[in-house]
Formats: C-alpha cells, structure tokens, sequence
DNA sequence: GCGTCTTCCTGTAAGC
DNA sequence: TGCTTACAGGAAGACG
C-alpha cells in the first residue's frame, strides 16, 4: 500500500512522464473517486485544457500542479497511475482516465476504489480539506520536533495509534509505523503521554531512518503496489518486523509477534521492544 | 475536545 | 472443486 516512500517514488517517475502536458479531456468511471467538485462532470470541465506544471508531494498526497488548478490525489490502499498511449487497451479497475492532446492517457487504477481526488483552486488547497489538518512529514525541513513531542505526550492514545495519525506526523502508514517502532525499541501499545521527550526524538529519528531508506529502495511491495512504470519497490527485503510474525527477530532471534491495536495488525519484537509498565 | 468505531471496497487465502 | 468467510487497510464521519 502506498505511504510515503511509494508516493514520492510514484511522483518522481510519474514526473518525467506528464511535466508539461495538456488534459484535453477526462473519463471518470467510477465517480466516488471524485470529492471535489461534487459534479464530476464539473471535475472534467475544469481540467480540461489545463496543463502539468509540477507535481509536489504531502505526506501521502500527490499534488498535480495545473495552470489554475491543484489536483491533490491520495491513492489509498492500491491506486496507481500509468502512462500508456491512448489507443492501448484499457486495464480493469481504471477509474479515471486523464487524455492528453498528445494522444497518450494518463490512468489512474485502484481495485478496491478507496482513492481520491480534489481539484481544488491553485493557491487555496492549505487551507481546505483533505490538507487542512495534514501535519508536516518527518523527512521536511521544517518538521518541527517541538510541536511533535507537546501533541504525543498529550495524548493518552497508545503510540501505533498517535503515529498513524497524519494531523500528528505525516506520511507513515501501517507498514512504516511498526518499523520504525521496532528502530526506536518501542513497544507499539506504549501510551503518548508516559514517553519522555528521549523516547520521542528516538521514534522521530527512527522514522527519518526508515523512510529514507525505504525511498532509496524505491518503496515496499506488499501485495500490489508498482510505481508508475510498473516497477516494483525492494525495501520489504529490508523489513524487520513487518509481515515477518513467527519469524526470528534479526536482533535478538525472538520471534516477532503479531497482535491488533484498533483494528490494525500490528508487528513488533517482545524482547527489542518490551511491553510498558 | 478527545478517542474509538464504522464505513467505504474487492482480491486473496483459508476453511469446510 | 466450489462456496463462504475473514482479512487487508487510510481516512472521514458518526458517536459516546
């Protein structure tokens, strides 16, 4: 599933292949996809003639810069976008497809259709929803460890749940949270407000540690993620806990053991990271 | 205000 | 073999 590592691999390939190309038209098929305008029929209008300039990232939201607009698209468990001529064939689950004047698409896929789009007017997606709230990822400059550590240690939620929280820290998801708690040697059920300010700058390191080198490895694939030329990321050979229940801790030979912290499965070693008192 | 639960979806794997 | 069921999960909204 894309988290940051995948988006920002995703938005690095997909920028050579969209920069300066002209919507000359858009398909929507399955219109849930489309949040904003409610009308997708208005969401086509808009894009129409609008050009790729840039393509930023958030977090986990890829922003499509276009001449008046930002298209902010968040691909969720398995959405993926491609480039393909537009006489090929069309895959099953595409879902929006953005024709270009060139003659070439490009496709936005997602089987299990929880992706998002907002088009949104340039200059104004900071301050509206989804963005709103988005807290700034660790691997930005101005990531402030300050405001990070006041939010953790005032709350009482345990730390898997804090660090999934994009209002708190942007950019991790569920394969990227129990790898950097492993990293940090924190058990994942360990309340915000008993971790001293160490432990916190411990977790914000971790974090920074993992996502750089997952971007470097071109991101995870667990199941179905590709980045758009259909490469698949290589840092699961790297993962110390994730999806390895059962399995000899690489540190310490414990066996990583898997458990549910509010309805996510959850991974982590009981010697390298020992349950809180 | 805060924390938890439910909902949206469908392919895959397990169980019978 | 074929059917049913559980499971995977990010984020918004409902609810206590």
């Amino acid at each position: 599933m894309p988290e940051l590592p995948e988006v920002e691999t995703i938005r690095q390939t997909l920028k050579q292949l969209v920069i300066g190309k002209t919507i000359d038209s858009v398909e929507v098929m399955w219109p849930k996809i489309i949040q904003e305008p409610d009308d997708s029929h208005q969401f086509g209008q808009s894009i129409q003639h609008q050009t790729i300039r840039d393509i930023r990232r958030k977090g986990k939201f890829l922003l499509f810069d276009l001449d008046q607009y930002v298209l902010v698209s968040h691909l969720r468990m398995e959405g993926k976008y491609g480039v393909h001529p537009a006489e090929e064939a069309v895959m099953d689950h595409t879902h929006v497809i953005f024709h270009f004047t060139d003659s070439t698409d490009l496709r936005y896929r997602d089987v299990r259709k929880f992706g998002t789009m907002h088009l949104q007017e340039k200059g104004t997606e900071a301050t509206k929803k989804p963005l709103l709230l988005l807290a700034k990822d660790p691997l930005e400059a101005d990531f402030s460890l300050m405001k990070f550590t006041e939010k953790v240690q005032k709350s009482e939620r345990n730390i898997k749940n804090i660090l999934l929280d994009q209002s708190v820290i942007a950019g991790l998801g569920n394969i990227y949270v129990d790898e950097t708690l492993f990293l940090a040697g924190i058990h994942p059920l360990t309340k915000g407000v008993s971790l001293t300010t160490e432990q916190i700058l411990k977790i914000k390191e971790a974090a920074v540690l993992t996502l750089q080198d997952a971007v470097k490895q071109g991101g995870t694939t667990i199941r179905s993620y590709v980045n758009s030329q259909g490469q698949i990321g290589m840092f699961q050979q790297q993962l110390n806990v994730y999806a390895q229940n059962d399995k000899p801790c690489h540190h310490c030979e414990d066996t990583i053991t898997k458990i549910k912290v509010n309805g996510r499965g959850t991974h982590y070693c009981p010697s390298c990271q020992p349950q809180p008192l």
